[in-house]
RNA sequence: GCCUCCGUAGCUCAACUGGACAGAGCGGGUGGCUUCUACCCACCAGGUUGCGGGUUCGACUCCUGCCGGGGGCACCA
């Protein structure tokens, strides 16, 4: 149930008039649609009504879409200031200036806390679990791109009311950690690492602060979850659980795992190993539960881990995994369902990989070779808010190639500027206002009617959008969208800025009214910029 | 071979889930500060949305066949 705003009201009465209108003119069963078009010509609402129930009622579209706007015209008189035909039978809404100002008025009082913060998921909670890379070494480069998603897509959700868990698997048991340990051990002797050993500096720096007595591998393991916090500590992005693979086994949560899988008819033993009946629920072969020689695999453990989650309550599981991990979603929905789950509780949003490019040739990101770019370096760079625009800026689901020559040589051309510069600007317009002493007055004694200029329009607009920015970022898991939304703000309150002065104006009504703009404006970059993660700047 | 994601301006990418003339940034060209921050604005150039069919009033979007690329098809993780 979306919350009531402004926009929602007014799209509730759009559809209200809509229906009554198709009904008057013989026409039922059809839902109307509402869109925003994008060109301001097409107004500010529009509906595509006419062109879908032409063909039903066997009229011409252009022919219904006049009915229609007639009858539409008379209902709305009060709300809508024009209705007009366009195209091949679109009805556009044009609103009333008073619209406008009820608007400015609803931002202004909901500020950044309340303004485009929805409810349509209160009540839900959600498991968001991300990164996840092996407790191996430092987090490379390509990392922050599902660490900027993951952390962003869980502010999108809360700020649509869902109670939102961020959570790390550690993956501190099996082969990588084994043979890591063994690298540790071999470097802190002075031997060459293992041929399937990790190569990397880091595992030498490592292996001079290693004490004598320490475990390598749990002591590893240890010291690169430390350097992975960190890490993703300098850039903004904070866990509220770190979930230890070893620690299921450790605990008889594996176990337990495995005994219900029994108790539910899921495993057989084949050639000497435990297998799951995956092809029950729909995956193309079964699976190895426990190798013949008496270990589990990767899969069993994991099993057991979202089996946890589930057993703590959630309503909603999202795994955040690289598409090198397509081959293992169908696997894992297959266990869940084995165990009594609905497979629609486990989401897994698969990222595309990130290609980085220096001088043209792509940087490779390999622990083992020790052939990488860290998270850490790129970050000292560019520092976080390029770092995760950078990341943000593209959906999920297509390839990424980051041009590092160009988003640290030329960081100032960064969009995170571009955003960041117009919230220092709003900022120092204030602090001239101030110098000036000129205050603003009570919103609800200002004129905001003299909002009229083509540029006020744009960014009231953009404002007005934001809700369903919002709602739509969540329900797609594409935070950016939100993105994409500030870009857009920020361009349309530069444009403002440059052809609207706003102390300056000779005139106090366009001055006050133009000053709750700029903290309209304000309020919107603030609620984006933190839905993104990234600072807002008063001064650059 | 099978599964999957992708192919949009010179480059990096959007495009409100099928809508109106496909939009931004970077790069190129031209102009704009005695001014509330020029890290900005405006204009120009740049496109057969990989190619061919199909569905539809309407297709970047859906179906299908090719072409090209990423990733996956383990008793690795």
């Amino acid at each position: 149930m979306p919350q009531s705003t402004v926009a929602t009201d007014i799209c509730a009465r759009l559809s209200e008039a809509i229906v009554g209108a198709l009904g008057r003119a013989g026409i039922e069963g059809v839902q109307p649609v509402l869109d925003r078009p994008a060109r301001p010509e097409h107004g500010d609402w529009a509906t595509n009504v006419a062109l879908v129930a032409a063909g039903r009622s066997g009229r011409k579209p252009r022919e219904l879409a006049d009915a229609l706007a007639g009858d539409l015209r008379a209902t709305l008189a009060d709300h809508v200031a024009a209705v007009e035909v366009a195209g091949p039978g679109f009805v556009n809404f044009r609103l009333g200036p008073g619209w406008w100002a009820e608007l400015l008025r609803q931002v202004v009082a909901q500020g950044t806390q309340g303004f485009a913060r929805l409810d349509v998921l209160a009540g839900t909670r959600v498991d968001v679990e991300f990164v996840s890379a092996n407790p191996t070494g430092p987090l490379h480069a390509g990392a922050g791109r599902w660490a900027a998603y993951g952390d962003s897509l869980c502010r999108v959700l809360e700020r649509c009311g869902a109670t939102v868990e961020r959570e790390y698997f550690v993956n501190d048991r099996g082969g990588q950690v084994v043979r890591f340990g063994e690298s540790l051990a071999a470097r802190r002797r002075g031997d060459p690492v293992p041929e399937d050993g990790y190569q990397g500096d880091y595992v030498s720096a490592w292996a001079a602060e290693m004490p004598a007595d320490a475990d390598p591998v749990a002591w590893g393991c240890e010291r690169a979850k430390r350097d992975i916090a960190e890490t993703l500590d300098l850039l903004g992005v904070h866990f509220d659980r770190w979930s230890s693979e070893k620690a299921l086994v450790d605990d008889g949560t594996v176990d337990d795992t495995l005994r219900e899988l029994r108790e539910r008819g899921a495993v057989y033993e084949s050639e000497g190993a435990l297998w799951l009946r995956s092809t029950d629920h729909g995956d193309s072969k079964d699976r190895v539960l426990v190798k013949s020689d008496g270990d589990l695999t990767y899969l069993l453990p994991d099993v057991a881990y979202h089996r946890d989650k589930f057993a703590r309550g959630f309503d909603l599981l999202v795994d955040v995994w690289g598409a090198d991990h397509h081959g293992y979603v169908a696997r894992m929905q297959a266990a869940m369902q084995a165990l009594g789950h609905d497979p629609a509780q486990l989401e897994v949003v698969l990222g595309q990989l990130v290609t980085l490019e220096r001088d043209g040739q792509p940087v490779r990101l390999s622990k083992r070779t020790g052939d990488m770019l860290e998270l850490r370096e790129l970050l000292g760079a560019v520092g976080p808010d390029v770092a995760r625009i950078v990341f943000l800026l593209q959906s999920i689901e297509t390839h990424q190639t980051v041009d590092l020559d160009r988003i640290t040589r030329q960081s100032s051309e960064s969009p995170a500027f571009y955003v960041q510069y117009a919230h220092a600007r709003i900022a120092s317009l204030e602090r001239e206002a101030a110098r000036q002493q000129v205050a603003r007055q009570p919103i609800g004694t200002c004129d905001l009617g003299v909002l009229v200029h083509e540029r006020e329009a744009a960014v009231l607009r953009s404002l007005s959008e934001l809700p369903d920015v919002v709602q739509a970022a969540a329900a797609s898991r594409a935070p950016h969208q939100v993105c994409t939304w500030v870009r857009q703000l920020a361009q349309r309150f530069h444009a403002f800025y440059h052809d609207c002065p706003v102390l300056r104006h000779p005139d106090p009504a366009v001055v006050q009214a133009r000053l709750w703009l700029v903290e309209a404006t304000r309020v919107g970059l603030a609620i984006g910029l933190d839905l993104l993660g990234i600072h807002t700047p008063d001064l650059m």
